[in-house]
DNA sequence: ACAATACTAAAGCATCTACTTAAGTATTAT
DNA sequence: ATAATACTTAAGTAGATGCTTTAGTATTGT
């Protein structure tokens, strides 16, 4: 559907908001209305609307209205590939240290 | 120093540009100069500039001037505390959802 | 019916972002 | 000494972001 770049652009930056993040650690103890999400934070609830617009659209959030109330929840996949995109990075790293460090100690002798 | 909260806003504000991931990318195989992160980006000098000043200013990135060459590296801790928000989040989700599965099963004899 | 609740839509506004071009400054090569 | 290289600084700009307030619209409780 999307490219994984545009995913991970949509993530991040959704992630990059200390709000967002808290709705985010909100929504892990599970699903929660928009007012719930809106509760701690020291915000007008239309601001609250835009964090989770941004949620969404980024694939981290799917909500789900009934009746007047809105329900949110967490939508894990693509929180995984965030996180997999890092953790290959930080193996690949680890890789190169390694293969560096035996390289010194093949060498250390000349 | 920072407030944990501080580093995630700028490390995942950093990682959600395309230009900056491919950055890190580059420099996850190895330390390279400014003009070595430039070359396979379609933007001039100065916009790379300022994507290392944002890559530099989050952490994830280090760079040491020699001469006329600035050389940059990585420098992993800041990638594995965002890696680290991340995977805490995830697994207390699966958590969560064993929990669930368990007290359904418990339950479904009712 | 009427009020209260739970959102939602629209518009405004001060930053911030991601570039650009133009004009530097050191360093190194010839 | 001169030129080429490798950044660096500054200024400008279009568009995005993170709020706000005001004014709605459904839905539910009395």
């Amino acid at each position: 559907m999307f490219r994984q770049d545009a995913i991970l652009d949509l993530a991040f930056q959704a992630l990059a908001d200390p709000s967002r993040r808290a709705m985010v650690d909100r929504l892990i103890q599970g699903p929660a209305t928009v007012s719930d999400l809106a509760k701690p934070l020291a915000m007008s609830l239309p601001g609250v609307m835009q964090h989770l617009a941004v949620l969404e659209a980024s694939g981290l959030v799917v909500s789900e209205k009934v009746g007047r109330v809105r329900t949110c929840r967490i939508e894990p996949k693509v929180l995984s590939q965030a996180e997999h995109w890092i953790a290959e990075r930080r193996a690949l790293w680890e890789r190169r240290l390694d293969r560096l460090g035996q390289f010194l100690d093949e060498t250390k002798d000349d």
